[in-house]
DNA sequence: AAGTGGACCTGCTAGC
DNA sequence: TGCTAGCAGGTCCACT
């Protein structure tokens, strides 16, 4: 999916321009990871306020309660007036006069879940549990020191985990692991405190630096005006499995971890 | 409790 | 050329 990157470029492409809009209808398609928990019809007559990010998640206000809503791995968000029928892949259209906000998710793995509020159930729940916005005061090395300590997996597999720091999913976890030069496979309570402090550091630069390139187009993704992002094509280890490491020139590595594909280059990342 | 592996669903591509 | 196995940006859940 959309990472962090993408889901804040996703944001920035349409927030303005929904904002004051008022839906007149809603179209629903297949379903999604999880229900939508509301009548599509009660959305009617709303006007959408602003529109907020946490971590994955999108949170649309609305006048009477929100929306969360997920890319998954292959979702995508456009908004505009040349959105056309449906196609099998749109699964959810809020229609306003102002265009209509439509959810593209050939894998279905996104949803989108009405709430009463982003701090009631079911947002809440899906909320609760992640870990610091990487642009917040408090993430820093020494708080991913100490988070780090706790943990005996690898460093790569508790940054994906989203408990410690939110945004960075595979894409970044490894690009930052890389700009830090630590070896993906470290057990993270051997992490040291100045390690700690230039992993935060990277992934803080990593992911500002894909937001500013509008993110990572591998396949399907397209911000809400339909721009591909840019960030993949300076990727210097992900999925850039055998080609020469950009630094050294030693091939990048590719190996397993949780069941995710981890590439690195073994003599630029150490343990 | 923390760690691991499977599940969800569809489309694309590399390789035979 | 055509089929198929394998792989893909996420996250929840069951099990050890």
């Amino acid at each position: 999916m959309p990472e962090l990157p993408e889901v804040e470029v996703t944001r920035l492409s349409f927030a303005e321009r929904i904002r004051g809009a008022r839906v007149t209808a809603v179209r629903v398609g297949k379903p999604l990871r999880w229900p939508l928990g509301s009548a599509p019809e009660a959305f009617v007559g709303q006007r959408v306020g602003e529109v907020s990010r946490r971590g994955k998640y999108l949170w649309l206000a609305l006048e009477r309660g929100g929306l969360l809503m997920h890319l998954g791995m292959s979702g995508s968000l456009s908004f505009g007036h040349a959105t056309g029928e449906p196609g099998p892949h749109d699964h959810f259209d809020l229609v306003t006069a102002r265009g209509t906000l439509r959810l593209t998710d050939p894998r279905r793995f996104g949803a989108v879940v009405w709430s009463a509020s982003a701090d009631a159930a079911p947002a809440a729940t899906l909320l609760a549990g992640l870990g610091l916005e990487p642009f917040d005061d408090r993430f820093d090395g020494a708080h991913l020191h100490a988070a780090l300590r706790r943990r005996r997996v690898a460093v790569k597999t508790a940054l994906l985990g989203g408990r410690i720091v939110v945004g960075a999913g595979n894409i970044y976890a490894c690009e930052a692991l890389f700009e830090a030069g630590i070896d993906p496979r470290t057990p993270s309570d051997r992490i040291s405190r100045a390690r700690a402090g230039r992993l935060a550091d990277a992934v803080r630069s990593t992911l500002a630096r894909a937001v500013e390139l509008g993110g990572s187009t591998l396949r399907n993704f397209r911000d809400a005006h339909g721009a591909a992002g840019a960030f993949q094509l300076e990727a210097k280890v992900y999925g850039r499995a055998g080609k020469p490491c950009v630094r050294c020139g030693t091939p990048i590595r590719r190996v397993v971890q949780g069941a995710r594909a981890t590439f690195f280059c073994p003599v630029c990342q150490r343990r």
